[in-house]
DNA sequence: CCGGCTCGTGTTATCGCTAACACTTGCGGC
DNA sequence: GCCGCAAGTGTTAGCGATAACACGAGCCGG
């Protein structure tokens, strides 16, 4: 209610103590709850807080308590699906915890802009910082991570030389390539990620040892760059190839790529042709037909990764691997029609 | 190169000036620029920086300078396409300027979220703040929006309280309209984004006053809520009706629900149906058939909501509202075949 | 009735930095 | 030959908060 009404400066410390007739430690023991105070003198104090709208200045508590209060996110293609789903799942965990989050986009992946984004983080006096950057130039700055600053990273690769939270991409594969198998395909063809990407490595492993588990034989890799642009070109040189009824496409955008391609060239699918995605994006459920996809839970990723960090943050050095189990989400795609 | 072993602590001014056998001043003045410093005393405090790995301290800085280097975004929905492109553009502009970007999001919109969210903004002694949620609660939050840190609002409605930065929505209805017009059909129906979304609201308005402008007859209007589903679920309760045959979609997932609906029903699109979409998703080009859509350039966007703010930031008041172009992408949903 | 506790409060130092000013030099102008 | 000014450097005083300790009042136990 009783705002000032000329809202010079911002109160600090001093001027609400001043108005409440105490001394500025007095107000900060009211605000922090720390060290006891008379009940009649924190109504006081309350009262002038009210009437000066005062805010804490978190910047000078920073200072003199050595803690920000701030994350640090780097984010490759923060725009896509996965890593904004991702990064929304951290800022909210971290919000919860009282963290602020503070978000360094990089747009081409490299060892050099990785290692300047962690520095950019560190200079802001980040607490703690998550790099969600599953490629395999990160995983090489990140050898040279900084030790005074606690770092996990989303994604990472099996033997990343920081602590990793990441769904299980082989797994996944792994489900994805099994589903098509059991449906009686001789094999499974598969549309691969850049090489680049740790993710894509992963799944493409998963892939092709689930094959060689199976005896199938491993038909040539075609790579796209996860847009549907790549995938779409991918179907484009490959529908028509002897053998191909069933394909594993790394990700959902590459598969509705594909599934345009199969539709151009009059390939019905699932009928002549069955198709697996991976992400479970929303729109999944409403490609023609209706897309099999592998779900990744981004927002538990998030959720976790915040976890794993605060632990390190308290200077835990608990486990340095947590894996999200994927769940496969059969449609129409690899129906029976 | 030459790197402390031990990593104790973290220099200070101090233990550099120390080193270099100077005052801390004059270090000060070596990593500022500030003041005139002798070139041979320079190269002895920079050997003496690089020797302890030194790195200024931002929140000292930040409390005595007052400025935080850091700029506050609130987002509502982060993780969707337009409000991720957009957030990316922001925070590229600001990283560009100098600026770190602190990023909080609200799952609901509502006026205490929107304000709280601030609130959390202006404790991190953020020096400026962009509202990233284009609903009808936001701008009502807005009005009570401090005076004391500059606040610019993405794709606020037209009378919103404080500058505003968007694409133009009601021409980019406009557009799709008298696109759909132009291939001769009689009316145009409208699925619509939830009403309290300024944009739907914007997108409606200039369909409807399309329209009137051509002696068209109004349909009602369906709602949805930006979700593929939804899109489906008006797709399922309109196909079928007397005199449909064009459609103007508020969101291009909404506008692939509905081609999902029409695929179900056997209603061939473009042939039976034309349908226009917004946004212009990466994906748009490869749905059955290729959405027309209304291209809306986020990134451009939050570069100029940057551009914007930091004028704010240097006491501008110059114009309070920036339109951006959208651009009508035409496509096969509306083709001849 | 005194020592030692807790409660409630104040005083002082400190975090790492920049702002403001003071102080030496050395040099040019008159 | 003295004044003034610029270059180069140092000293001091904060910024707004917390930490650490100090101190008086009241209470309890022995």
């Amino acid at each position: 209610m009783a705002r000032e009404t000329t809202e010079s400066k911002q109160a600090s410390l001093t001027d609400v103590a001043a108005l409440a007739g105490v001394s500025h430690m007095t107000v900060s023991r009211v605000i922090n709850g720390t060290g006891p105070v008379r009940a009649e003198t924190r109504v006081r104090v309350n009262a002038a807080i009210e009437q000066l709208d005062y805010r804490p200045n978190s910047v000078a508590r920073a200072l003199v308590t050595g803690r920000s209060g701030t994350l640090g996110v780097v984010a490759l293609e923060a725009n896509l699906y996965g890593p904004a789903s991702t990064l929304s799942g951290i800022e909210h965990a971290a919000r919860e915890a009282g963290y602020a989050t503070t978000i360094t986009s990089i747009s081409r992946p490299g060892r050099s802009s990785i290692t300047d984004a962690v520095e950019r983080l560190r200079r802001q006096a980040v607490e703690g910082i998550v790099v969600i950057a599953p490629h395999v130039t990160a995983a090489r700055a990140l050898e040279a991570a900084p030790s005074d600053v606690p770092l996990v990273a989303v994604g990472g690769g099996d033997k990343a030389p920081v602590p990793v939270i990441t769904v299980d991409q082989y797994d996944g594969a792994r489900r994805a390539t099994e589903h098509l198998l059991g449906l009686g395909h001789e094999t499974v063809w598969h549309v691969a990620g850049p090489e680049d990407w740790l993710e894509a490595l992963d799944r493409e492993r998963g892939w092709r040892e689930t094959l060689q588990r199976h005896g199938a034989r491993i038909p040539p890799v075609i790579r796209g760059d996860w847009s549907a642009r790549s995938g779409y070109a991918a179907g484009r040189s490959l529908v028509g190839e002897r053998g191909l009824d069933a394909v594993f496409v790394a990700n959902d955008q590459m598969a509705l790529g594909f599934l345009r391609a199969c539709t151009e060239a009059g390939v019905n699918v699932p009928g002549e042709m069955r198709i697996v995605g991976f992400d479970d994006v929303p729109e999944a459920a409403y490609y023609t037909p209706p897309l099999t996809t592998v779900r990744q839970d981004f927002v538990e990723v998030g959720r976790r990764t915040f976890d794993l960090l605060r632990r390190r943050m308290n200077g835990g050095e608990d486990r340095d691997r947590d894996l999200v189990v994927p769940e496969l989400i059969v449609r129409e795609s690899t129906g029976l029609s």
